[in-house]
DNA sequence: GAAATAAGTAATCGAACGATTACCAACGCA
DNA sequence: TGCGTTGGTAATCGTTCGATTACTTATTTC
């Protein structure tokens, strides 16, 4: 297979992986795995892993900032802010995109990272403020709206969505529209972590071993 | 000294911690040096690296609701709306507090961690719904700006304050009052980055020279 | 058809980290 | 005074992870 879409390959696994873990929780095991090629192949395609991780925002940006051009593009009586809205929530459907920003978002003590991240924020910022034609206040409003979609989906909290009541009401009230698409993204999500789980496990039987131990060791506690 | 004592000591520093370098990226070590005692003392008292989260996180919660109950109290004629963020920008002032919330809150796919997080994110909900009187469009608004909050401070935005104008108009439309109160902290703490940084850089003299044969290798390429 | 280049892996290494063990010192108290 | 309890530390261990090295296998290209 040719190197370039190689690439592709691993950085859309790559942005599932650490939308999942975290930038440092992720492993270039896994985001090998999850692309199924070796280890040191991610590393040496693309140097180290913060450079993989820098990469993986880089791309995430764009597929933002394409999907509201595509929006802004098209025309509509419906208000930008809201359609701008929706897309943002449709992005949920490529695994990791939004979580991986988000991850990005709390690193900005990291000297790359959090550069990476705050000129990425800054590009969204310019984007609605220039082309879209947002007003300063506006632009908050929306951005506001947008980390809180972010947090929701990173919490999971469409996990407690049947049991909890209150997690209905508020998560109603967050997405008035498309909340079955992104509850029916979470549930996809869920089985991906849970096969992924039971895989892992199945490798490392000694560690099965070590944990019922620890588990034993806590129970007398 | 007292345990219990050295147990809320070890508590602040872990929450400083925490926030600048996320649950997986914060070491029992850089806490235990934080907090003036050894890293074995860090995890004896609390178990586990995860339990220690846990308790920072469950502390945390408790900070931003008694003095969300403190507001609550008092009479004003502002809108209690406006006097709940200004009490959430406070914070601030204790580093690391709605960081480490933060940083918990896209750690939901954590069995432990995640679960911990989503129950203290649906406490503040409760607050917000019962106690306070809010409705749910309004407490879904607060939260949002909240979580705007978070990013604005995860990201380290007030350190492109003075050079990037459109940060300037960001942050304050963000933040219409405390911004300077903000950006106070936010020095502070860059102040003890620094530090910090240049402390363990001090220690470990044998990485700087593989770092700059990192360096010099990258600038080759 | 050989030589060079591209695509990819197995094996392994050094460092870091969480956790454990074994030990030490001070204080209360009978 | 001796002795247990409390509050700690130094040393170390096993694992994990990112990175490196040294190969192998195909596909061009001349």
């Amino acid at each position: 297979m040719r190197a370039e879409d190689r690439r592709e390959l691993i950085l859309v696994a790559a942005t599932r992986v650490f939308g999942d873990y975290g930038y440092v929780g992720a492993t270039t095991s896994q985001v090998a795995k999850a692309a199924g090629v070796s280890q040191p192949y991610v590393v040496r395609m693309f140097g180290t892993k913060e450079k993989l991780f820098v990469e993986v925002l880089s791309r995430a940006l764009d597929r933002l900032l394409v999907s509201f051009r595509v929006v802004l593009a098209e025309e509509s009586d419906v208000p930008l802010g809201r359609r701008f809205g929706l897309a943002y929530v449709n992005l949920v459907s490529e695994p990791g995109v939004l979580l991986s920003l988000m991850h990005g978002f709390v690193l900005g003590s990291d000297p790359v990272v959090g550069k990476a991240a705050r000129c990425g924020f800054m590009d969204v910022y310019h984007f609605l403020r220039n082309e879209a034609g947002f007003g300063p206040d506006e632009v908050q409003n929306f951005l506001a709206g947008g980390m809180m979609v972010n947090t929701m989906v990173g919490l999971r909290m469409t996990d407690d969505y049947e049991t909890d009541p209150a997690v209905r009401e508020l998560l109603t009230a967050a997405f008035p529209e498309k909340l079955d698409q992104l509850r029916a993204a979470a549930q996809l999500q869920r089985k991906r972590e849970a096969t992924e789980r039971e895989t892992t496990k199945r490798e490392t039987t000694k560690r099965e071993t070590t944990e019922r131990e620890t588990t034993e060791r806590e129970a007398q506690a």
